[in-house]
DNA sequence: AGCAAACGATACGTATCGTCTCGTTTCCGG
DNA sequence: CCGGAAACGAGACGATACGTATCGTTTGCT
C-alpha cells in the first residue's frame, strides 16, 4: 500500500520511504513519542533530514503514515452470526487503540494536524474511515439479517464504539477489556422496547 | 477556586494568577493554540516569564488550569424528569466540547500531559471528575426512580457520552446537535429487552 | 554511458523552551 | 511607618528542534 500523505513524484520516485517509516515506529516503540524528532527518525534510518521532508511535509504527517501501517482494518468475516460478528468488529478496534504506539501518538497528532484541515482529511482517511467501511458493511449485514433494526445508524454506532474506547484508553485509562467489549455489542445489538413490544 | 496545578506557597501568595489565565485564555481565543507560547501569555499578561514558570511547570498545566475554569459542571437539578435530567447532562457535556477553546487545545494537552502521570492525574481531577461525580449523582437518582436498572455501569454511560461526544468533534467532525443529544440519553433510557420480555 | 532524480550530510536562521540572575515592587507584621 | 521577605518584570542564556537550503554523490532508467 502506498503511503497516504507522502506524496511520490511522477518519475523515478522515492526509494527510503519503507526505511524511514520503520525507523519512525522504532524510535516510537523505543524511546516514546517526546523522543521522535525528525533528526532522530533521520539518525535511525540512516537518512539525511532532507530526504524526510522531501516526502512529508512535516512531523505528524510522517507518524500518521507510520502508524497507517500498524492500525488494522480488517473485512469484518461473514460468520453468520451477528454477535459475533460486531464482537470482531469492537476487538479489532480495541485492538487498535490498546496499541502502545498508536495510543502515545494520537493526541499530538490530533493536535498537530487539527490546524491543518488539509492534512487532517488525509489522516481521517487512512485511519478511520478505511476500518469504518469494512465495520458497516457488516453492520448493514445484520440490518439485512433482522437482526438490527432498518434505521440503524451506522455512522453513530461507530462513533460511540471508537470514542468510548479512546476516551477510556486516553482520559479515564479504565481497562479495555472482554467486559467492555460485550457491553459495547450489546449497546447495540439489544434493541430499546420501542415502547410496543413492552 | 484555587487553580489546580498552580502551587501557591504558604505565606504570600501569588499575586497574578488570575491576569495570568485570563491572558492564556485570551491569546488561546483570539490566536489559536499554536499562538498559544508562554512567552506570548507572559506578554499579553503583563507578566516575567519566570513569574509564569513560578507557579506551573509547564505550558500544559497552565492551559488546563486556564480551561478548567470555562469548563462547565453544574449541579444536575432535580426535575423529576429522568430523562430531562439525563439531557440536561448530556447539553452540558456537548457544551463543553463544543467550546472552541476547549476543543482546539485537548488534544495538545492530552499528548503534554500523557508522558506526566501526576500532572495527568490532576488533569483528570479537574477536568473530568468533578463533572462526573454531579452526573452520576442524577443517574443514581434515576435508579432510585426505577427508571434505570439498578446495575447501571455509570462510569461506563458517562464514558459513552463523552467519548462519543469528543470522538465527534476531534475525528468524524459530525455535529453535535439535539439528535445527538436525544440518541445518547435513550441509549441509557431505552432499557435493554433483557432476553425475557421480548 | 549519460542524465535526472533521489539521496546524505550538514550548515543555517528561527522559534520556543525552561533556567537563571538581578534589580524593583508589593505586602504584612511589628 | 518601617523593614524584610516574597512576589515580581525584564531579559540574557543554553539547549533543542524545526524546516530550508546548498552541494557533492549515488542510483537507476534508457
Amino acid at each position: 500500500m502506498a503511503s497516504v500523505f507522502s506524496s511520490p513524484q511522477a518519475s523515478g520516485g522515492p526509494r527510503s520511504l519503507a526505511k524511514i517509516l520503520d525507523a519512525a515506529r522504532g524510535v516510537l516503540s523505543e524511546h516514546g513519542y517526546p523522543a521522535l524528532t525528525i533528526e532522530a527518525v533521520a539518525a535511525a534510518a540512516g537518512v539525511g533530514k532532507s530526504t524526510i521532508y522531501r516526502w512529508w511535509p512535516n512531523k505528524e504527517a510522517l507518524v500518521a503514515d507510520a502508524l497507517a501501517e500498524v492500525f488494522r482494518a480488517d473485512d469484518i468475516p461473514d460468520l453468520g452470526d451477528t454477535h459475533a460478528e460486531l464482537r470482531y468488529a469492537v476487538d479489532m478496534t480495541i485492538d487498535n487503540y490498546a496499541n502502545e504506539d498508536i495510543a502515545a501518538s494520537l493526541p499530538a497528532l490530533a493536535a498537530g494536524l487539527l490546524p491543518h484541515p488539509e492534512l487532517m482529511s488525509r489522516f481521517r482517511e487512512a485511519f478511520l474511515f478505511r476500518k469504518r467501511e469494512n465495520i458497516a458493511v457488516a453492520l448493514r449485514r445484520a440490518v439485512r439479517r433482522g437482526d438490527l433494526p432498518d434505521d440503524l445508524d451506522t455512522d453513530l454506532v461507530q462513533d460511540i464504539w471508537a470514542g468510548t474506547i479512546l476516551y477510556r484508553r486516553l482520559m479515564t485509562g479504565s481497562p479495555l477489556d472482554a467486559d467492555l467489549a460485550e457491553h459495547l455489542v450489546r449497546l447495540v445489538t439489544d434493541k430499546p422496547a420501542r415502547r410496543a413490544g413492552g
